[in-house]
This record gives C-alpha cells, sequence and structure tokens, in this order.
DNA sequence: CTTTGACCTGTGAGTTGGTCATAGGTTTTA
DNA sequence: TAAAACCTATGACCAACTCACAGGTCAAAG
C-alpha cells in the first residue's frame, strides 16, 4: 500500500500516516526505483491500534512503547492496563474539575444578571470578571499557580 | 514597577508577563538609560484582569479584544457576557464527552479483568485495546475522525 | 573598586499531535 | 503527450506559555 491507501484505510490524513511513520509507529520498507514508501497489512495493524490508542488518551510516545514491546514478542498488556488506569484516574480529576468550573460560570452568570454594564472608569475593566469570585485561587500570598 | 516586581504581584511567571507584553496585552513604558519595561497600576490592573479572564476560559485574542474595548471606553461587558456563554457551553460539551469515555473505560476495565494477557501472534498487538468498542466512531465506511 | 548575584534585554527553541504549504519528482489517466 | 493525482522531504504553524542562551545593568558586600 501507499501512503494514500493506508491513509484512506484507516481513515486519517495521509500526513498523518508520514508523521507516525517519522515518529517509528510505522515501518514500511522504501521502494528504491521511486523512492516511495510501501506499507503492509501489519503497518495497517499498527495504524488502527495506535488510532484506538490515542482515543484512548495514551500519548504517542507510549503507544511506541506498546508497539516496541510486542515486537519483542512480549505481552504489552499489563503495561496498557497499568497506563490505562493512570488515564482514567486523570480522566476523573479533569471531570470534576470542569464540574467545578462550570458551577462557578453559572453562579457567576446568575450574579451577572443583577449588574449593570458600566463603562470603564481606569480602576475597572468589566467587572464581570474583576468582581467573579475564583475559590480555586489560593487565598494567601505570593501565590504561584501555574 | 520592573518585570519580576509585576510578575510576583500578580502571582506569575516574569515569562509570562513578557510574552503579554509582546501579545500586545501590557503597555509597559520603556526607560531610554537601561532599556528597562516599567509596569505602572494599570498594567497590574490589565494583568490580574487577563489571568481572571484565563481561568474563565478566555483565549489571549478574546483577551486583548476585551482590553482594547475598555480603551475605547466601550463597555467590554455585554461581548464578555457573550463570549462566556459560548464558553459555558463548551466546558459543559468537554464534560459530557469526558463523562462518556469515562463510562468507556470502566466497561473495558471491567471487561479486561476476563481476558488473559497473551502473547502478540502478528495478528493482534494487544487485544485489550484491539477489542475495545468504540461507540464514538462512525460504524460506516470511509470514516475521517480528525 | 571590584566582584558577586540578581535582575534585565531579545531571540529562538521546546512542549503535543498533528495539519498545511512549498518545491520538486513520479505515475496514472485522458 | 499533457494534465491530474500522487509521491518525497522539509519547515512553518496552532496555544499559551516556559526555558535556555548570551550579553547588558544594577545594588550591595568584600
Amino acid at each position: 500500500m501507499k501512503v494514500k491507501e493506508i491513509a484512506d484505510a484507516a481513515g486519517v490524513n495521509p500526513d498523518t500516516v508520514r508523521f507516525y511513520t517519522r515518529e517509528g509507529l510505522l515501518r514500511p520498507v522504501r521502494n528504491p526505483d521511486n523512492n516511495y514508501q510501501h506499507y503492509d497489512a501489519e503497518d495497517l495493524r499498527r495504524l488502527r491500534f495506535a488510532r484506538k490508542s490515542r482515543q484512548l488518551g495514551f500519548s504517542l510516545p507510549e503507544i511506541r512503547q506498546i508497539l516496541e514491546r510486542a515486537d519483542d514478542q512480549h505481552s504489552p498488556c499489563p503495561m496498557v492496563r497499568d497506563v490505562f488506569e493512570h488515564r482514567l484516574a486523570e480522566v476523573e480529576r479533569e471531570i470534576t474539575e470542569l464540574q467545578g468550573l462550570r458551577t462557578r460560570m453559572i453562579s457567576a452568570l446568575t450574579a451577572w444578571q443583577d449588574m449593570p454594564d458600566g463603562i470603564p472608569d481606569g480602576h475597572t475593566i468589566c467587572r464581570l470578571i474583576e468582581h467573579w469570585d475564583d475559590p480555586s485561587a489560593a487565598p494567601c500570598c505570593g501565590e504561584q499557580t501555574s
């Protein structure tokens, strides 16, 4: 298969195939006549696997690691379970964070209904935002939230 | 105030101050003697405003737009309300998506408890992932989910 | 007076996972 | 035979910073 063929077969952009090849996830053979890359069924399996893994939140280095372990005839699955559980915890943390943000935004919108728009007066840019209370900000001195 | 002073006052990295300055969010005056930037109380207000806006999910171009409107003595608040409501909808969409992912991950982990690890056999890399069912994938031909 | 340390400057690179543009070579189709 | 569709490699671009580098400035301590 040539680049566009494998890309279509997996439903991705041809540039993604080239990118994954550069990253070492796919390993085509090169035709010396025309310098084209040639992908086989194994590459397609790897590509589909990589895409599924991406949907599950794995990073490209993690995926490459899994593929390399599989190449060595080791079962990558225990590792997959491990990374997967970490990823699940992260997803849950993100959900909690977003829900907190959502709650704060809704209460801010409610509070704003009663506030006039106002013209910037040199001390206040937009009181909607400046008077918005951020509970996640440290209430104490010299914070560096980054 | 010099860079580090305003950065400390707002609890951010000095490089962030320089970055925001390059981006036009802050407008210090330059001391011709030593070529240093000099920030005043207005810049500190703008910086704090920008950081609060970032926490609320505004992008830097949006923040710059709000600040420019405030400079022109127009009230940016109606615009803020507008962008804010869009942002809220987006946050809720993200929450829904992450919750769906979480559900699928948990059911996958449960299903995996009963599956053997297996050694890669040239057809399967890791059946944990390859046999994971993605309900968000289009069931039909030639998808391009990008 | 000099040195040390903390600060300042601008520029450029790195982060993540691709996507797009460009310029030039090849193959297929009309 | 010429145009369309493909291939190649390289590098820029997205967001919002962060960090590294090389060189200039300044305050206090020795």
